[in-house]
DNA sequence: AGGGCGAGCCAC
DNA sequence: AAACGTGGCTCGCCCT
């Protein structure tokens, strides 16, 4: 594979002859090894490239490599197209040490997951990619050895064998992608990842001290409730308590489920939507409450505060790209994609002194994207007409004026406009709305009769789905369903996902596009995006700039919508203020 | 001790 | 009988 034996880079003039050769390359391999997972603590080690014929091995701790212009040049370059897996790692700290803003990316890691299509059991580490696609077994002993110290034959090899890899696997990897239609979805992905990377290591700015204020109140409110709770129960229920004291744990719903039947409260299982039609009974309607900030603490408590970087002062979530199938991001440690939509909350997320948030997000970007798909006439001209898009829905369904449409016919219409996006049926919708089933069949057929294009694409989206066992979205992103025909139950849900995974993965491409395009436009200036949100993004920026970068904001959201919707308005919502609030 | 899993609930 | 999509977090509880 390799024509000549790794090159160990270890002084400036070796460094130069290592660019001249690379700089030529269409397409070269990167990787890093560093001492550590945390481009705030740890350092790069090694840098790899490779050629069809050339292998570099440079050793940063040997001389001042992270800060050659050249580096840096190679790496922000649209070409060589650099090919990394998972090249959000190596990117935050390229651009943590290096001050280099990584460019051209191929990541292998994200095209194994867009090729694997969702299928449950792969893995998409590159020892797995590179055994599934080129039959290669690497030797990853060496990976999590220590960098820090001198270099062994061992590790110069590893090193070497990892990034001698890219090359072929791109190859194997490209074709793929070619045949299973994947070459857009693919270039949003790996523009996306650099992108990633630089939301990562900016992270969001978090008032610790308000935070803790909250804490502490909903630590109150949950001890008097809990007391009272714990009272309650040890009184109604004596067998339960033991010397007096009550001996239940109101966190266990086994616990909770078994004193209420006692108490003659018939509940089957303790969720809140159960529990809220006993709520008449005292003790119920304080378990809600102690529900409600029992989450509260432990979901969004002290926790938070803990993930604040000790040398950046900010919150640095992970991001995983492909996070769910259809596209969407997912988040953790921790997920600032779902702290609670409440002032007390979003209150504390909030932009440093003398800078402000741009919050911007797509108003009602899945049923655009239904309505442009399914050219259905009637919903087209709704959005068309700028008006509360659930209350014409309820007019057209009705057949009634706009004007007279009433709070009930409206959420109706609501309940249906996000309902059957997500596969909901008459049952499903008699639940939301609490009717009997037959009105809710009554519903669901006087919205059919007013959107037929919506019936007709639906129908065809789950059809299409159980017939050719996938999903694509706009982009041609893939989606693969495994399911036993003879199966009612599994072919019903393959339907759901059918009509859901097309309409909520293209929200994705377009959130994605968005963000490619908002962090090349916000480049130069001192704003960044700090987090993503399905529908929405947040940036951060002086207050300087507020009003130049929502006006980027939303011109690169507007775009990258209508890239993908063509015949009706994409709308973005934006405003600029210091905390995350709407 | 720690992994796996379900229940329940937060986000869009 | 049920079944409305995608996730993550924390808990209890059961397992090894």
């Amino acid at each position: 594979m390799s024509g000549r034996p790794t090159t160990l880079v270890t002084d400036p003039a070796a460094l130069a002859s290592c660019f001249e050769t690379l700089r030529n390359q269409p397409v070269i391999g990167l990787d890093t090894e560093t001492t550590g997972l945390d481009p705030f603590t740890s350092r790069v080690r090694l840098i790899q490239f490779s050629t069809p014929n050339d292998l570099f091995v440079i050793d940063c701790f040997a001389f001042e490599a992270l800060r050659d212009r050249e580096l840096a040049d190679l790496l922000e370059q649209p070409r060589p197209i650099k090919i990394l897996h998972n090249a959000k790692f190596d990117a935050r700290m390229l651009e943590r040490h290096a001050g280099a803003r990584l460019q051209g990316v191929f990541d292998t890691f994200l095209a194994s997951q867009l090729i694997a299509t969702g299928a449950h059991g792969v893995g998409h580490s590159l020892r797995a990619v590179a055994d599934r696609h080129l039959g290669v077994t690497l030797d990853k002993r060496q990976q999590a050895s220590d960098w820090s110290g001198a270099l062994s034959r061992e590790q110069i090899d590893y090193a070497s064998e990892d990034v001698r890899i890219l090359l072929p696997l791109r190859s194997k990897l490209v074709e793929r992608i070619r045949e299973l239609g994947l070459v857009d979805v693919a270039k949003i992905e790996f523009d996306c990842a650099p992108v990633v990377a630089r939301m990562e290591n900016a992270g969001i700015y978090i008032d610790r001290d308000k935070w803790e204020v909250q804490c502490e109140t909903t630590e109150r409110a949950h001890a008097l409730l809990r007391d009272r709770l714990v009272e309650d129960f040890a009184s109604a229920v004596p067998q339960m308590s033991l010397f007096g004291k009550a001996e239940i744990n109101l966190d266990s719903p086994a616990q909770v489920q078994d004193a209420l039947n006692r108490l003659g409260i018939p509940v089957e299982g303790t969720r809140a939507s159960e529990l809220q039609h006993y709520s008449k009974h005292e003790i119920v309607a304080r378990l809600l409450e102690y529900r409600t900030v029992a989450k509260q603490l432990t979901s969004y408590g002290r926790s938070m505060l803990e993930h604040i970087h000790p040398v950046t002062g900010r919150i640095h979530p992970h991001f995983i790209q492909i996070g769910a199938t259809s596209g969407r991001f997912s988040c953790m440690d921790p997920s600032v994609q779902q702290i609670p939509n409440a002032p007390e909350y979003r209150d504390c997320v909030r932009a440093p002194e003398g800078r402000m948030l741009v919050v911007a997000d797509y108003s009602q970007i899945e049923l655009r994207i239904l309505a442009d798909w399914s050219q259905d006439t009637v919903l087209m001209k709704a959005f068309q007409s700028g008006e509360d898009l659930h209350r014409v829905t309820a007019s057209q369904m009705f057949g009634i004026p706009l004007d007279d449409v009433s709070k009930t016919e409206r959420s109706a219409a609501k309940a249906l406009n996000f309902g059957l996006m997500y596969g909901m049926g008459a049952q499903g919708l008699a639940m939301r709305i609490e009717s009997t089933v037959q009105e809710a069949e009554r519903l669901v057929h006087k919205y059919f009769s007013a959107y037929r294009g919506v019936e007709r694409w639906l129908r065809d989206a789950g059809e299409h789905a159980i017939r050719d066992r996938e999903s694509r979205t706009r982009s041609g992103r893939l989606v693969r369903y495994e399911f036993d025909e003879s199966d009612r139950s599994q072919t019903a849900g393959i339907a759901r996902l059918g009509k859901n995974v097309p309409i909520q993965g293209t929200s994705a491409d377009i959130t994605k596009l968005a963000m490619v395009e908002l962090d090349r436009s916000l480049h130069g200036t001192d704003a960044f995006i700090v987090n993503t949100i399905h529908d929405e993004l947040v940036v951060e920026c002086d207050e300087s700039i507020a009003d130049a970068t929502r006006d980027s904001v939303e011109r690169a959201m507007t775009w990258a919508g209508r890239q993908f919707i063509s015949s009706i308005p994409v709308v973005v919502e934006t405003m600029v203020s210091q905390a995350w609030n709407k």
